[in-house]
DNA sequence: GAACTTTCTGTAACCGGTTACACTTATAAG
DNA sequence: CTTATAAGTGTAACCGGTTACAGAAAGTTC
């Protein structure tokens, strides 16, 4: 593999020219620059980044910590975060954490040893979290409010509220919930909008209408077994994501539910499936594309050394109706 | 930040021995090494990986060409792919490339510029695919027969004609399939083995029989009008993917057609929501995050040198027999 | 034609680690 | 006690770019 030098002695010329040719054309001579441009295709020459990155002390890469890679809402945020980043020509590195905390550490050590510049975090703040901290660089987005760095997210005590207002407003007075882990902040959140809303209409809070799940398919249908055990099933369940709902639709199906005649069902996020499901679930829609744009936008901020103005900001959802919603019965 | 040189001036030793503490301990006195710790510890010193990288000429990186992060089937392949760099020590470099070859094009760059040391290419090879390419290390992933690198797939093909297969024995006559994109090897690969089955069963093809689709949702829900307009329809369809299963699912049941009773339907994949959908999809498992391991480990003989003494896996599928499958009627 | 400006180029130090080689000192063997 | 071997350390070159600085060449102005 060639390098400068080599294509300096091809040319006759010194490695700053070579140099200078690919980094700063207009400061070299016409003349140059061709003879310069020839060598370099006889030679087949590819300037070696990590030399460049290393004199330059940028790594031009920026990681994304991600709890669950497989999740679509994480995907279509990662999306919006690879649009800017691309732009600014940074290289994007996936840190699939799983939900461990030792497996995020490796990532943020990445950026204190300068092998990236930044780090966005699409899990909500919490307690044990690793971010923020001294010399990294990072953003949230996904996450709740309180966040004590800068971040990107969504109202999501608002968006519960948004959902259980509307069941109310269809007529429903007894109305589930299926939850995620107790101490998920997002969880939190939620719950407090859908408690909100029960409280504006008068009605009392039933706590055995609460299943907790942990936001994937299967723990909807366990959650699902809950509530057709009850004497008195409700008539409406708000799930926190749109998997929880469509595996319990597939559990109350199961056991002789009508949705959403018997039973109205709601979710949270608007995953495609949601769309194609039987029948179509009616949820939240986050912007998730935009989220990650902001927080990139705002990291890039951030590394670029701008003072942030402001640094939180609150993006608006979308409330999609479809067919698994309805009146009670009677 | 400080530097290798500032905790060697805090010992009172050598950059030298600093080095070896951190990279060879055994060959660092106990005593030079309690001091050295005592000193990083005191000025906080990370060492600065790019430089690290540079000297040694290794990113400790590789990059995984994903044509779409937002698919679950990928991301299952990614996971299996990341358990096996982290324990090599190595970060993963997620290119989306969202079947733009430009973009790939950028990926494949970084190769030859050091900035990652191999590829693993989750897309099938064809003509205009940028890989193999001299300097760049390269495995294909979920690929198909006669990949002109080394490469871990499945045989498409039999798995194909195992579905196929399958509906023939429950006494489908006359099966439907909607396929991918005509120019994908994925597609090309699948077709035939649905023409084998077809053809060892002595059932003529019917060109008719044909929904193009391109493996998402939407395609599958209009393949499905193409089947529900015929005078007389398909007693089964075998669909490339689960999404245009799902797609179409929901496009049979809203013209009145029962699954399986009225038509049967098998999906490909097992996508982690066909377990969820109503009914349940016969569908083909592939093992991606096996698929995943087995394809870093072939990368990273690549990487060390070790000459490859085979360059082609076929992996085993799971077909998995479900709800949405039975007998044609009368 | 002198003085000044602009354009272009070369020299060499620099980024922060790693490591070959040489050297000193401690330990073992004869 | 001498010699051989092992263990621990330092010196300094090196990786492949970038860039401050200086100097040469060409163009401009009066």
């Amino acid at each position: 593999m060639s390098t400068i030098r080599d294509v300096a002695k091809e040319v006759g010329c010194s490695t700053a020219t070579v140099s200078r040719a690919l980094s700063n054309p207009e400061k070299v001579s016409k003349a140059s620059l061709k003879r310069i441009h020839t060598a370099i295709d006889k030679l087949q020459y590819r300037p070696n980044m990590l030399s460049q990155q290393f004199r330059n002390k940028q790594a031009k890469t920026i990681v994304i910590l991600v709890p669950d890679i497989a999740n679509l809402f994480f995907s279509t945020v990662i999306s919006g975060i690879e649009n800017v980043a691309q732009n600014k020509g940074f290289n994007v590195l996936l840190g699939d954490t799983r939900d461990s905390s030792e497996r995020e550490a490796n990532f943020v050590k990445l950026v204190e040893t300068k092998q990236a510049d930044g780090i966005i975090q699409l899990r909500p703040y919490s307690e044990d979290s690793l971010l923020p901290r001294k010399f990294v660089t990072a953003v949230n987005a996904c996450g709740c409010e309180n966040t004590p760095y800068p971040s990107v997210r969504i109202d999501n005590i608002d968006a519960a509220r948004q959902v259980t207002e509307y069941l109310i407003s269809l007529g429903h007075k007894k109305i589930g919930i299926i939850s995620g882990l107790n101490d998920n902040p997002h969880t939190i959140d939620r719950m407090q909008g859908y408690l909100l809303a029960l409280a504006d209409a008068g009605i009392e809070f039933d706590k055995n209408l609460v299943a907790e799940g942990d936001f994937n398919l299967w723990s909807g249908l366990n959650a699902s077994d809950h509530f057709a055990r009850m004497e008195e099933p409700p008539t409406a369940i708000v799930s926190m994501n749109d998997e929880m709902a469509i595996g319990a639709m597939k559990g109350l199906k199961s056991k002789g539910f009508r949705i959403p005649e018997d039973i109205s069902i709601t979710g949270f996020d608007d995953n495609p499936f949601s769309k194609y499901c039987d029948p179509p679930l009616t949820t939240v829609a986050q912007p998730a594309e935009k989220l990650g744009e902001k927080a990139a936008q705002l990291l890039f901020q951030l590394i670029e050394g701008e003072s942030e103005k402001q640094s939180e900001f609150v993006l608006p959802i979308d409330f999609i109706i479809r067919q698994s919603t309805a009146p009670p019965k009677k």
